[in-house]
DNA sequence: TTGAAAGCGGTACCAG
DNA sequence: CTGGTACCGCTTTCAA
């Protein structure tokens, strides 16, 4: 165990002070003019001697961590992880590093992951807030925690959003159906309050269907053993005339989709099919499925930069933003007109 | 912006010193005598006051920031991010916290990410090594680095590891394709000097096959652009007559499906199918596949033991291990016998 | 049973 | 241009 080479270990070997030393390696000997071959002699030694900075150390005297932490509903879920993959990309690039929490949508395990997060004292968070968080972490925006919130927002709250444009996508999706000749559509929701559920319901209303009850309707989808209930629902909307679906979710539209397989009941002849996001199973699946994919890239370079901004400046004016994705017309939504 | 609480506020209010209240809110206070009347009141107080202890002074102070850094190929791939879920869960349960970092296999980047990892002071490492870093990790190992490899191991090394039974799911994959009738077996793997794949392919080699060339190949596919020309050998491979390919990573086998699909080949009619890896995917499509499921959640949770045990213990012996996974026989391989 | 002082490895500010 | 000193918040050792 070769131990670990420190500030002072260096400036023993060449005679100076360790502050120096310190100012060198953090390139701001300019400013305390040191002199260049001075500065020069400095990095060469630390270089060969090894040195890596002790962040712990620097966290603690400067009180900024260089971390920011990264809460999302659960890590292994592929659109969640694009999240973690894309912050990280842009969180690197400000050599700032990433700890992150699932949450699985439980409030207390929320709660508990923004917490600890906290105690390891991160600069910042980024968080895909749970249902029923609100009132916590504008708490902890109040104190003065830089927070951004990604893939969900909160109505009449200052905290800073940064999501996918829901009611565009899902006016978007819908309309597709109309146009391709589909007239009866049933929209599938789980049962929760999230806003970017929300957004996605009031795109569908807001669509070209017309605006009767017969044409459009709404399914709301309990969490629990949803797959039964879901099945039940599809059957029934199918018997009573319904012609196409609207997944608000690509876990309901993976659902939806086994449950028609299953029943043998062919798409788009059958009914036409349209979901949210883009995993990549749709491609794959014959036919193929229309869909919406968000801009996550987008969501995430945003979102780095405005939390970079907060940590900055203690205060800025609110940039909540809402970025259109890409809708991709496939085979699920062929026209019968 | 209310202030963070600290110690010496909890001191402060309560007339005692500030060792007094470390010892008490660290579950020491019975060693070192502190009336139990006190070390009541003094939690009250910490509590009362939303006292979160800094993890960084601790740390600083301790030489151990309770974080485990890991390295995976890509975060946003749902295999590697299960791995993210399974030790997230697994260290949370110990209070440790995990910091990633993404290799996308590329040894520079790997080595940046490590190095990152490391003068952040993580208390140890679970990697998945990429191509070429063995030197590497060696050379941290010797100087005491607690690291442990998953997903691929090294030979020949002192590095503990606990990975998939590649040579097991190997053999179990092609003796499926044997016993049910499939005789001239092609196994697919990318060109690459990576040990999970090696044995998997080893495991080819050693199933139930006659040992002649005629019934056994293996199509080696570059990295870049690999889909033009896997799509060539599986062409070439099946004009030949060879009647089954093993796919040995589930990259492959999506890939491959693709290409079968667009070709309008038949599965299991024409070739059958059988997958290392179980992405949803696999059971939705049709027909469904034939895989190897790791046990990514045992060998996260080993691996998260062994960890925190190199980390307590300076030296412990090498606890490498290898995990059989779960064979899933589906529709893609099914018997023409 | 409790308090005081030292120190982890850096950075910030002052003096020279 | 350079060095000294204090200090970030917590833990540990020693003294009272």
């Amino acid at each position: 165990m070769t131990k670990k080479v420190k500030l002072s270990d260096i400036a023993k070997e060449l005679g100076v002070s360790v502050p120096l030393v310190s100012f060198v390696l953090s390139d701001k000997w300019k400013e305390n003019r040191v002199s260049e071959e001075l500065a020069k002699k400095v990095k060469a030694k630390a270089e060969s001697m090894g040195y890596q900075a002790n962040t712990t150390a620097r966290a603690l005297r400067t009180g900024k961590t260089g971390v920011i932490g990264l809460v999302v509903a659960d890590i292994s879920n592929p659109f969640y992880g694009k999240f973690a993959r894309e912050i990280e990309n842009q969180a690197s690039k400000l050599g700032l590093q990433l700890m992150f929490a699932s949450s699985d949508e439980d409030l207390s395990k929320f709660i508990k992951a923004v917490d600890t997060l906290l105690s390891r004292q991160v600069d910042g968070l980024i968080v895909v807030p749970v249902e029923g968080s609100q009132e916590y972490l504008e708490g902890k925006s109040k104190q003065g925690v830089p927070i951004v919130l990604v893939d969900r927002k909160f109505e009449n709250s200052n905290i800073t959003y940064v999501v996918d444009d829901g009611f565009y996508g899902g006016k978007k999706l819908t309309n597709c159906l109309v146009e391709n000749g589909y007239n009866r559509v049933s929209s599938i929701a789980f049962e929760r309050d999230l806003s970017n559920l929300q957004d996605r319901l009031d795109g569908f209303s807001d669509s070209k269907l017309d605006k009767n009850a017969n044409t459009q309707s709404i399914i709301k989808v309990p969490i629990k053993n949803y797959e039964l209930y879901l099945e039940k629902q599809i059957l029934k909307a199918i018997s009573k005339g319904v012609n196409a679906f609207f997944f608000t979710q690509n876990r309901l539209g993976t659902s939806g989709l086994r449950i028609l397989k299953k029943n043998n009941i062919r798409i788009p002849q059958d009914v036409a099919i349209v979901s949210y996001d883009n995993p990549d199973i749709f491609e794959l699946l014959t036919p193929s499925i229309t869909c919406y994919q968000q801009s996550i890239s987008e969501i995430c370079a945003i979102s780095v930069s405005i939390i970079t901004d907060m940590i900055k400046n203690v205060t800025i004016e609110n940039r909540s933003i809402k970025i259109k994705g890409e809708f991709i017309e496939r085979e699920s939504s062929k026209s019968i007109k």
